[in-house]
Order: C-alpha cells, then sequence, then structure tokens
RNA sequence: GCCCCCAUCGUCUAGAGGCCUAGGACACCACCCUUUCACGGUGGUGACGGGGAUUCGAAUUCCCCUGGGGGUACCA
C-alpha cells in the first residue's frame, strides 16, 4: 500500500457527506435546510461535513454569490470540515478547478466503451425532439452516434463540429433504496444516452457530481427530491467506473404559500435576505429544521447543538413542505427575547443607526431596546419602535392626537408637569409609584385616560414600551420639554 | 405527453392495524393578567382528499381516482 492511500484510505463507517452549491444566486432557503440536514447528519454521526463549489455554469457563476454562500453557511453555524477555503485531503473543491480531471475520467470511459463521442447538432436533435412531440411520444436520444466510424468523427471534425460526450445508458430497471423515501424504481431505458461532457470540453452536472462525490469518498448523498431523477444516471456511471455507490436521501421541496416554487416574488428567498430583515440566524436554523424534521421530545426551540443530538434521518418528512411566516415569526421573536440585552442591543445597532445616539450612554441605550423588546418578531421593527425616543419633540400620529383634542387633556397635564419634578428618574420604582398615585388622582376621568393622555404627549402614540420606563430613560428634561409643548406653551 | 415523488387541522407535524371520541406547535377566537400595545396563562374552533379491497378492527396495508410537486437540457 502505497503512503498517498494510507493517508486517503478511510474507514468505512466514516460518513461523509457534503452540501455542493452552484453559485449561480445567494444562498437560498432550500439549499440552506439541505445543508442543515447533512451538516445535522454529519454531527450526528461524528463524521466529516464537505462544501464543494459547483461552478462548472462559469457563464452564470459568479465570485459574489460564492461569498453569499459562505457568510450565509457561516452566519447559521454550518461549518464545514473540508472546502475551497480550508482545503481537505480530497481537493480541489470547487469543480471549475478540476476540469481536468473530469476529462480524464470521460476518456476512460470511452475507452472502456461505455461513453461515446456525439456529433449531433442542435438541429439534429431539435428534429428528434419534435418528431417524439408529434408521435406523442417520450424523446430519447436515437444513439445513432453510438457507432460512428472514425472515417465518419474525422468528417464531422472537418466541418467544424465539436463532438459532446455521451454516456451509454445501459437498459434496465434500476433500483436503490432511499434513507427518506424507501424503494424507489426507475426504467432507464426511458432516458436515453445523456451527455456527460458538454461540446466546450466542461462536464455536465450529472457527470461531474458523480465524479466529485466519488473522489470525496461520500457515503451519504442527501439532496432535494429535485434530483431523484438524476439519481439513476449517476448510479449508472457510478457502476460504469466501478465506484462504491453511496446511500441516497431525498427530502422534499420547500413550497411558497400557493404551493408553487418558491422565489423572488414571494419576497425574501435567500438567507441573507431573513438576517438582513432581522431574522435571527439561530432563530431561521431552528425554523427551518422544523420544515420536514420533529423532535423527539416534542420541544421545538432548540439551539443547533441540541438539534444535532436529536437528530436522525429517519424521521425526515418525504413530502414537501410549506414556507410560512407566522411561525419564523412567532420563534424569532421568543429568540429576540430570550436574547441577553447588551447582546440583543449590538445586534439592533445597525437598525437604530439612523438616529443620534450621542443622547444617550450605552447603558441607556441598552434600556430603550429592553423596553421596546416585548413586541418585536423582527429586529427591524426595532428602528420604528424605538423612534420616540430620540430627538427634542415627538411627532403625534392620529389616535394621539385625539388624545390631546380631549377636553380633559389640559388639566391632566397641567398636573403631569408638576408630577415630572417630582420624579426621581433614576429610580425606577419610585416612578412607576408615582404614575400609580397620579393615575388615580383625577375626579370623574378614568385611570386609562389619563395614562393614553400621558403617553401621547411623551410618545406621540398609544402603544409602545411600558411608560414607567419611557419615563426613566427620556429624563427630566425632555418629559417636561414634551409635557410643554403638548400643552401648547 | 412520458417518468417519478408526495397526500392528517390554514401551516409545520405526531401517528408505523386496536393506546385515536386523531396529539402538539404556529396562526385564529375567547377569557384572565394589565397604565397602552404586547408578553405570559387558561380554554376553544379546526384535519385523516374520494372510492374500493384486506381485516373481527385501518389515519395506519393494497389498488384506482383526484390533487399537489419534481424531472424530462451541451442548467445545476
Amino acid at each position: 500500500m502505497s503512503y498517498k492511500q494510507t493517508k486517503k484510505g478511510l474507514k468505512m463507517s466514516e460518513v461523509r457527506v457534503r452540501i455542493a452549491p452552484s453559485p449561480s444566486g445567494n444562498l437560498h432557503v432550500g439549499t440552506a435546510r439541505t445543508a442543515l440536514f447533512n451538516y445535522l447528519f454529519a454531527k450526528k454521526a461524528g463524521g466529516k461535513f464537505v462544501l464543494r463549489v459547483e461552478d462548472t455554469d462559469l457563464e452564470r457563476s459568479n465570485e459574489a454569490y460564492i461569498k453569499n454562500i459562505f457568510d450565509s453557511l457561516k452566519a447559521m453555524g454550518l461549518n464545514w470540515d473540508e472546502g475551497p477555503d480550508i482545503g481537505g485531503p480530497f481537493g480541489p473543491y470547487t469543480q471549475s478547478e478540476k476540469f481536468e480531471t473530469y476529462k480524464k475520467y470521460a476518456q476512460k470511459l470511452i475507452d472502456e466503451g461505455y461513453a461515446y463521442e456525439c456529433y449531433c447538432t442542435q438541429e439534429e436533435l431539435e428534429e428528434e425532439k419534435q418528431t417524439a412531440i408529434n408521435e406523442k411520444k417520450a424523446y430519447i436520444y436515437s444513439g445513432k452516434c453510438r457507432e460512428l466510424t472514425e472515417s465518419q468523427k474525422t468528417k464531422y471534425k472537418r466541418e467544424g463540429r465539436k463532438p459532446v460526450i455521451r454516456f451509454k445508458m445501459p437498459s434496465k430497471i434500476m433500483k436503490f433504496k432511499d434513507l427518506i423515501k424507501g424503494e424507489l424504481e426507475f426504467n432507464t431505458a426511458l432516458m436515453g444516452d445523456f451527455v456527460i461532457m458538454k461540446s466546450n470540453g466542461t462536464p455536465t452536472y450529472n457527470f461531474a457530481v458523480v465524479i466529485d462525490d466519488m473522489q470525496m469518498q461520500m457515503s451519504h448523498i442527501i439532496r432535494g427530491e429535485d434530483h431523484i431523477s438524476n439519481t439513476p444516471k449517476q448510479i449508472a456511471i457510478y457502476e460504469a467506473l466501478g465506484a462504491k455507490i453511496p446511500e441516497f436521501a431525498h427530502v422534499g421541496m420547500i413550497l411558497a404559500p400557493d404551493r408553487t416554487k418558491l422565489s423572488k416574488r414571494h419576497g425574501a428567498t435567500a438567507v441573507s435576505d431573513f438576517i438582513e430583515q432581522g431574522y435571527l440566524p439561530e432563530a431561521f436554523v431552528n425554523f427551518v429544521a422544523l420544515l420536514g424534521w420533529t423532535p423527539s421530545d416534542g420541544v421545538e426551540i432548540k439551539s443547533l447543538e441540541e438539534i444535532i443530538k436529536d437528530f436522525s434521518i429517519e424521521a425526515i418528512s418525504p413530502s414537501n413542505s410549506i414556507f410560512e411566516f407566522d411561525k419564523l415569526n412567532w420563534m424569532n421573536g421568543q429568540y429576540i427575547r430570550s436574547l441577553p440585552n447588551e447582546e440583543l442591543t449590538k445586534r439592533a445597532l445597525k437598525y437604530i443607526e439612523k438616529y443620534d445616539l450621542t443622547e444617550y450612554t450605552k447603558e441607556k441605550i441598552e434600556e430603550i431596546i429592553a423596553a421596546v423588546k416585548e413586541p418585536i418578531t423582527v429586529l427591524s421593527e426595532i428602528t420604528d419602535a424605538v423612534e420616540y425616543f430620540f430627538g427634542e419633540d415627538v411627532e403625534c400620529n392620529v389616535e394621539a392626537l385625539d388624545i390631546l383634542n380631549a377636553s380633559e387633556a389640559k388639566t391632566i397635564l397641567s398636573k403631569a408637569l408638576n408630577l415630572a419634578n417630582q420624579f426621581d428618574y433614576n429610580n425606577h420604582e419610585q416612578i412607576i409609584e408615582k404614575l400609580g398615585e397620579f393615575r388615580k388622582s383625577f375626579e370623574g376621568i378614568k385611570p386609562k385616560t389619563v395614562m393614553w393622555t400621558l403617553r401621547s404627549a411623551l410618545t406621540g402614540r398609544l402603544k409602545g414600551a411600558d411608560l414607567s420606563s419611557i419615563i426613566s430613560i427620556l429624563g427630566k428634561e425632555k418629559v417636561l420639554h414634551r409635557i410643554k409643548k403638548a400643552l401648547g406653551e
């Protein structure tokens, strides 16, 4: 046994899985979930989670997307053990860096009679397809280039035709056991000889995946069910190569509420979009895990670590699931509320930077965030929730204006002016107490009205944080100023 | 058209022949708590797509239909 083999030799039992995004867009929710399941499966088994970039379609791939994909995965906490950036024993992990390898294997398949050059033009192929449609039959490539003679090939070459390489699909009933879907069966005669190398010398997806998964010694392929129909093709290539066939597991798709594919028109589809809007990555991961997987103990809010412990691939549902925001929002709120104020403030900072933060100390800013966090479901809502704390004056909405224009408002506010001088602004308890006395101190005016009036004067709205907290944070100067302003002074 | 996958409350799902008068979570409704909005608590509305078959017994097994999804590329 050579050194190289020893180094690369693996224990039969080692679990190796991968996520193989193609950088033709930002990390999609569906891909993110597939990545999550792969990650969970690997970590649960003490195996390896590898990242591979599938950029064989150079036209559609771009650097910015690669960065977005890496960043999103990291934000979700799905750190890979091997990948383009950190390397590993089976690199390169970027397909565009392996074009020679694919060529080599394609040639091997030709030499051994499993593949052949095909010189058919697009027009010829189109014609075959049209005929099939007219005859209401399924289109299958005729295979007419299978037995091309050398002289025919040279003739085509001289015409300037660049061949593709097609795989000779054997005709048989192919069965395999899917870890999620169960026993699956296909008639490969219906598939025809498919292209493995394009005329520009780059591999097609179905070929590149097999070569990579084989070389990277993947033990399990966990992916979306949109790949089910590719599986027989891939297995056929494994067989032709004499390679070990990995186990397959196909997860249902994530659909939009209208039951169509989740796309831009449904709003956010990229993980980064969600994070941008103020969904906490850990909440997002938790939610996405619940799309198709159920915790064994019924406890739905779980950290990544806890999910790993409880994860099993058998528990994944075989059906599609619809991405609804309700539960995500609820869950995000749960996570926001459970975050320590300091941490929450740090994360909320980018949503409040439009205000003059120098009006307050760092501690006060934390108090503000703590005061408004309760009803928040998405971080971006903080921008509005916090508005009335900043600036001297406050802008009143219609409801607040109505309250302030009511006949009893003047009475209440005049007295409130007095009250404002009695507050000990650093003593929250004292404020609560004084406020309690104050709201009951009016003959014929409901406590509720008293509070609403004061709230309207101070915040310009009827809804918001706890009034005593607001008063404490605002401080004497602003409180007095705003009450006076409301009185028209 | 052809091939494949899927099918329990609005949504995510529990359920692997009797434990199911189908359980939980979100959403929704009501009540309680409360200075507002909320948070929290309690309770409620709400589903096995249809038809056959197997069985003493079916949400659970089988078949058909229907519905939804995916694939059918020199995209991945």
